[in-house]
DNA sequence: CAGCAGATGCGCT
DNA sequence: GCGCATCTGCTGA
């Protein structure tokens, strides 16, 4: 059994969404499943800032959809995407300034049942949450947990730091599915991970030239 | 293994 | 309408 879990604070997700990135890394994210707590320890995840950030939701200003995003640090902005996916996000930085750390993929350390039989089409385990899409489904998240605040032990999804990941343990690129802003190495990952998602290659192939 | 098309809904131009 | 911070299953080597 664990013997403190340590939530992470609102202070420690005040910061840039690069630097908040690389802290995020190795720390848990937990929900209520069916049949008791389902924890994910993240292993990749992506920054996003805000009008100065080409790939980010905020880039073109607050939208009802975006709102979380410019709101105070310590939310969660879930965003439906692809017409059936759900991705997650942790809001950083300070209040009326948006940025947002993405949940990319991250291995599941509390609740494996339950989360295989949320995900019946993942082959192994390491492939529950790899991927952003698949990691929300582990989650059970949906546009209905878009907000909750993750620093309130309360809350139905919750924040808990984890073992820090070594600086040389987390390598980094350019975020995936983005077209834009390639220069911006803002995808961070544990690299002895096998969870990590695969990379592909910058822009998703459009339909005949 | 790699590569790709289809699914499917919503926000914004 | 178009374009998505995607996943899955099918194809061919």
């Amino acid at each position: 059994m664990e013997l403190t879990r340590r939530m992470l604070t609102e202070q420690e997700l005040a910061v840039d969404p690069v630097v908040a990135a690389k802290l995020l890394l190795g720390c848990v994210m937990e929900v209520d499943g069916p049949e008791g707590p389902i924890g994910v320890r993240l292993v990749e995840v992506e920054a996003y800032r805000g009008g100065d950030d080409p790939a980010s939701h905020c880039y073109r200003g607050r939208t009802p959809r975006n709102d979380v995003m410019f709101g105070p640090p310590g939310f969660l902005y879930v965003y439906f995407v692809y017409g059936m996916h759900y991705c997650a996000n942790i809001v950083c930085l300070t209040d009326g300034v948006p940025g947002a750390v993405l949940l990319r993929a991250g291995e599941v350390v509390t609740g494996v049942e339950s989360a295989r039989l949320r995900r019946r089409a993942a082959r192994s385990d390491v492939e529950l949450a790899k991927g952003p899409a698949k990691l929300t489904t582990v989650l059970g998240l949906s546009r209905e947990n878009n907000g909750v605040h993750l620093l309130d032990p309360a809350s139905p999804v919750r924040l808990f730091a984890g073992d820090p990941v070594p600086p040389e343990q987390i390598h980094a690129g350019p975020r995936v599915g983005v077209a834009t802003a390639m220069d911006r190495p803002w995808r961070f990952w544990v690299d002895d991970s096998p969870a990590v998602s695969t990379c592909r290659r910058g822009g998703r192939r459009r339909t005949r030239p």
